[in-house]
Parts: structure tokens; sequence; C-alpha cells
DNA sequence: AATGAATGAGAGTTCATTCAT
DNA sequence: GATGAATGAACTCTCATTCAT
């Protein structure tokens, strides 16, 4: 921006500024105060379950204030979707669209993403039941996948079954996790992985390879609602 | 029996036992007619969204007379789910518990899973989106895992590992189905049941062994209800 | 009856009898069933709580028998305080009709009725809750109090008066034996009625001639319903 | 308080503590409102018959709202109770707490209670057949018959059977003065009085005394709901 | 914006009553 | 007479939604 424009009428910029700020601000924190409890109650309840009352009553806000931001239950649970979306293209997609080898990307991606789902609970409980429930589709494996198998290192019958069946292994998994919360500390999450690896048809080497890379910190993002 | 006995006030015995066994088989049919409109329901909107009215209005019986059989829905749920459990084994665990080897035993199992899913929407629709939820356990593949494993014409990292991509799969797989109904009359079906055994470590002759078999027809069983 | 009566044709009568015998003895005995265990009904729940299906779980009768012999349960509570009241003539009017005093009869009366509700938990609590309600009203008692009251033993305000506080003090002596059942040992029944006997101006002299007289057994009755 | 502090943005002040004070006043007349309905309600038909609907109708809320306040009629029940025992302690309590003499006090207050009986049907019929059920107990009654006995000028075999006969000729009593509403206009009332007084053993001259005293206006309180 | 009382449609549940066997 | 499955009206309770403050 120019700075001699923001110089203008500093004074009531300021003020209008200020306002609108602390205005935005309020909103801003009021509905990602909601989504964020909503991330617990649609994580314990599942997605049909909850009412609105236990959205008001773990946030402490007024019932009429909820109205203010959502219409009903399913536009919430869609907006806590998006905002989980936003997340995980934060804590995850961002760790891996720097590796250029689709086949280590995918690899690293899924073992990012089972690393995730051991550290935040809620957010596995959530992706498990609720998300994917929504049938929710993630281009980035496809792709992937595809690239491995035109490159030969990736032998599955279909780019389909082969995200077939990473997924629906992936979720399988997370409810194991979800149900035998002391496999967080055994090495369940490689060896799911690795089976999921061995089913893409990759050699024992590649996969080796795979493992042999440290993970990332996945980040706690801190994000602002719009 | 003895034919004087049976000759001892035989018009009372016979009033009795007729009543009771009318009044049986008329529970019997009212209980069975519930469940299987349940079937259908539940597979149309899952398992938490019915209310009684639509069982009531599918079924057309009396508000009343649901409660004469059912507390509230999740017990019809569980009901149909046993009814459902009791309809696999008498379909598809018959036919191949025949089979000797395991890993043949759990290919053919699979194809013939698959192939229900094809055949019977209402199935396949109640099993991916209700019985899966509950967290159902099937012995049986996880033996048979086990077994592959051992003879060393399974290579997975553990059986747990190759029966929640079993699993996993099959129900992603499932979705699939029921989302792109196109799909039945492509090989996909023959497709993913390759690449669960190709995760499961078998070599190609062993895949190529078990799609030369024939399935078996799998019967439509006519149940009674408990 | 004429033993020489009795032995004509005795067969034919037999058998006719019989017949009339055992079903008016069978219908006799269900209602008698059902009344009698609804005595054990109403007096744990009261007039009003029990539904149906209370009576009919513990004679173990059917839904339909129940309407053979009574259209609702008000018509059953009617039966049951008229079968107690016969009851209550049985047990206690015999007993005291013999004596002349009217002062010393509405004593002894008192007496045995207290004593009846000690001995019979089930009949006192009916009596209290049930009975009471329906505002029934004794004229034994009324008129004894009338002419105790014309002799000059009893000198109370009005004969109304005597005869409420009679009954509402005899009710309250019955709520207190069932919430404080120890009572039963003490002579807090005695007391109670020597209470009643001052309120109606009774002396201390007649008040130990009352309570000189042994108390008469007080018959169980065994009754045939009609 | 500092009026410099009040005016510190006293807009957000006032108006939080506006719809604060506001709420609550509303709530509390809602509130009221359904007791006092309740009172005619449970009056007229006893406490176990009336159903949420006799409530809403009478007050003319919604049904939704009756579950704002109360979760069923017990509840209901259970708070006119209270309501009712508060307002007897403004009504009659209040006015014979000055009395020191418990003989005196104990007969002023049965007179009042009458007299009360006498003047508002509703609480009457509520307080016979309904307070009365739930074995409400008066501590103040029992205390005064203790002291009367033991100055000597109650006579009766003991405290527990004075409260028995007080009580239960009171609610007769009650119960007469609803059968036989031309009573209100005798001197029913004070012989009834009479009657109890004399089963506490008292002289004539105490009770001539007990009734040389006026009456105090039995005052109707207006009563706020917490 | 925030509040929370009021609303009433809709879902759940009970239970008296009927009736074919 | 006895049986008990079926019935549906009456009742209870929940919860999304509105709106004056």
């Amino acid at each position: 921006m120019n700075p001699k424009e923001s110089a203008v009428s500093p004074g009531k910029k300021a003020t209008v500024n200020h306002r609108t700020v602390v205005g935005k601000n309020r909103r801003s924190r009021t509905k990602a105060r909601i989504i964020e409890a909503a991330l617990q109650v649609f994580a314990e309840k599942g997605p049909d379950a909850p009412v609105i009352d236990d959205f008001i009553k773990i946030t402490g806000i007024a019932r009429g204030t909820f109205y203010n931001y959502f219409s009903n239950t399913a536009e919430l649970l869609s907006a806590t979707s998006t905002w989980l979306a936003d997340d995980l293209a934060d804590a995850i997609e961002s760790s891996i669209q720097v590796i250029d080898d689709p086949v280590l990307r995918h690899g690293m991606g899924m073992r990012l993403w089972v690393e995730k789902a051991k550290a935040d609970k809620a957010w596995c409980s959530f992706v498990a039941s609720v998300w994917f429930q929504g049938g929710f589709a993630l281009d980035g494996p496809l792709r992937d996948i595809r690239l491995g198998i035109k490159s030969g290192e990736f032998s599955c019958p279909s780019a389909e079954c082969g995200w077939d069946m990473t997924m629906g292994t992936m979720r399988q998994a997370m409810i194991r996790l979800l149900k035998e919360p002391g496999l967080a500390k055994t090495d369940y999450t490689d060896r799911i992985v690795e089976t999921i690896l061995q089913g893409l048809g990759t050699s024992e080497e590649k996969r080796e390879e795979i493992f042999s890379y440290p993970l990332a910190e996945i980040p706690r993002p801190t994000k602002t609602i719009a």
C-alpha cells in the first residue's frame, strides 16, 4: 500500500478501522468459538445427533446468537468441515507439496495423516465419523496415485481402486485408533501405511525409502474464521 | 407319541396349541414385516434419521403395534442388523465354508460379498451406512487372514492391518458402487478384490487362481424371525 | 339339608350340579383372583395410578379376560371396595353387634378397627388411601355416637363433629401406622382410641371399662365372589 | 455508588441490567401465573388426574413454555405445595406467632385455619385432597401440643396422638365443608375446633377463653415467585 | 450483536379397548 | 370363557425458530 495514502486523515481512518476491526474481530471470535466447540460436539455425537442446545451450552452463547451465525446445525456442520479442510491444508498439504516424487508424496501424506490422527483425537473422531459420511473427496491423493501408476511405481488395477483402498483403509485405521487408544504407542500407524503401499504395488525398496524420511512437525494452526 | 396319550382331552389340548401357534405365527409375521421394511428404510435414510412414523407408514401397522415389538428405533436397528447377519451367514458363509484353503476362502468370500453388494442394493446400502457404524466384526476374515499369514501366502505387517485394509476397502467399494451404479456392469468389483489381495501380499498366480473359480449362486434365503 | 333328598338320583344331579358349579366356580374364582390381586395393587399404587396391565400381570390372566369381568379400573376399584366392605362387616360388625351399650360398642369397634389395621397391611393401606377418598360413610358409628350423646355418656357439640373426629383421627392413625411400622408393637393403637374417646367426652371410668374387655379374634373371612 | 463510575459506559450497563431485570420479571410472572392456575386445577381434579394440557389451556401459555418452568405435573404440584406453604406461613403463622400461651396459640391457629377453609374454597380443596396426600407435616402444632402437655393444660396420651387427632379431624372437617357448603354459615367450624380441644383434654374454661378472642383478618398475600 | 422467553409442530410413548381365534 | 395381537386416541416431551428488548 502506498504509505502516502495511509497517512491521509489518519485520525478518522484509524477510528473507522478500529471500530470495523473490533466489530469484525468480535464477530469472528464468536463464530470461531462456535466452530471450535462444534468440532468437539460433532466428534463426540456424530453429525446428526447434536441439537442447537448442545452448541449454545458448550459455548455459553445465547440461543439467538447462534442464529446470527448459522441457521441450522447442518450449516454449522458444513462450516466446521470447511474449516477443517483449511486446517488440513495448512497442516498436511503444505508440508508435502514441496515433494516432487508423487509416490513419496503420497506416502509422506499418509504418514502425516495417521500421525495427526494419533495426536488429535477430536480431529480423528470428526474425520472418521463425520467427514467421510459426507463423502468428502480429496483430489491430491487421486492425482498422486495416477502419477504413480503412470511412472510404474504403483501397479494397481486402476487409480480408483487405489484411491478406494487408500481412503477406506485410512478410515478403518482411524476407527481402530479410536477404539484401541493403546495402539498409538505402537508402530501400528507405520504398518497400516506400509500395508496400503503394498496394496498399491510398490516395491519393498520404495517403502523403505518412504519410511527413511523424518516426519515434519505437524503445525497446530491458529485460524481466523471469515 | 403314544396314541393313547394323544387321545386324552384332545379338545382342550388342540385348542390351546392352536391358539398359541396361531398367535406365534401372527407375531412372527408381523415382526418379520417390520424388520424387512426396516431394512429398506434404514438403507435409504441411514441409521439415525428414521422416525417411528417411517416404519408404521411403510408397513401399514398401527403406532401401538410397533411398540408391541420394539421399544424404539435403535432396538429395531439392532434387530435388523442381527437378522441381516443371520442372512449373511446363510448366504455367504455357508457357501465358502467348504473351502479348505484359507487364502482361497478369503478371496472367494470377498468375491461373493461384492457380488451381493452389486445384486442387492438395499443390502449394500444398509451394510455400508449402518452396519459398519456399529463396528460389526467379522471373525471369519480375521481367522483366514491369520491362517494365510501363517502359511506364507499372505505377507502383511499384521493380521489386524490386513483386516483393516480388507474391511475398509470393501466398505469404500460399496460406497462407490452406490454412488456410481454404472460400475456394476464393469469389472470394478473384481479389480477391487484384486487390489485387496495384492495388499495382503499374494502372488499374482494365487490371484489368478482365485479368479479362475466360478462364483456360486447367492441364495436368497427366506427366514423366520424368532 | 335332608340327607334323603340329597340321595335322590345322585348321578344326574351330581353331573348337572357339577357342571354348573364348576362353571360358576371358575367364573367366581377368576373374579376373586382379580379382586384379591386388585386389593394389593390399589393398596400399593393408590386408586388412580394402576393400569389394566398391572392387574393382568399380577393375576396372570389375559388382557381380554379382564374385560370379561370389569370394563375399567374404576369398576374394579368399586368392586374391590364392596368386597372389602363385606369383609369388614364379617370381620368387625358381626363381632360388636352383640354389644348393647352404644358407647361400649363404638369403643370396641374402634379397637377392632385399629387392630385390623395393625394386622393387615394391605387392608390398612387400601382403606387409608383409597376408601376414604371415595368418601365412604359408615352409618354404624354415627348411630352409636348419636345414642351415646342421647344417653349423656358422650358430650360433644354434635354427632357430626364426633363422627368427623372419629373418622378423621382413625384415618390419620392408619397413615401413621403405615409410615411408622414400629408403632404396631407399642400401645399407640390403644392410645389413639383413648384420645378419640376423650374427644367424645367420655369419663375416665368409661374409658377404663372399654379397655378392660378382651378383644375378639378378628376372623380372616374367606369370601366367595358373586 | 461513585457517580463517576456510574457514568462509565452507562448505556451498556443499563441495557444489560434492563434486559436481565425485564427477563427475570417476565419469568417470575409466567411462573406465578402457572402456579396460581395450578392451584385451581389441582383443587378441582386432585393431584394425579391433571394433564399438562389442563395447565396450558387455563393459563393460555404454549406447550413448550410449560416445560421451560416445570418438567412434569409432579414438579408443578410440588411447587404449588411449596408456594402454598409459604402462603400459609404468611397468612396464619404470622398471625399467631405473637401469642405466647401455646394452648391459646394452638386454638387460635385452628380457628384461623378453618376460617381460611371457609373463605377460600380452592385453598380448602387443595389442602384437603392434595396436600395431606403428600404427607405434609406441620411442626408448629406439634410443638404447641407438646408445650401444652408439659404445662398440664393438655392431657392426651401423647403429643403424637394429639397431633393425629388435630390434623385428622381438621382434614375431615375440610372434606365436610366442601361437601356441605351450607355449613359455612353455621357454627360448625367453631364446634369442630371445640371438639378437638376437648379431645386434647382442655378445661371448659380454657375453651371459652380461646373462643373469646376475636379472629384476626386473614391477609390475602400477594407473593412473588422465586 | 446479544439475549432468552415464548412458541408450536412433530416425535415419542402409554394404555384402554376391540375382536378374531 | 380365555386369549393376546392389533389398534389409535391421548398424552408426554423435545427442539428449531421467532422476536421483543
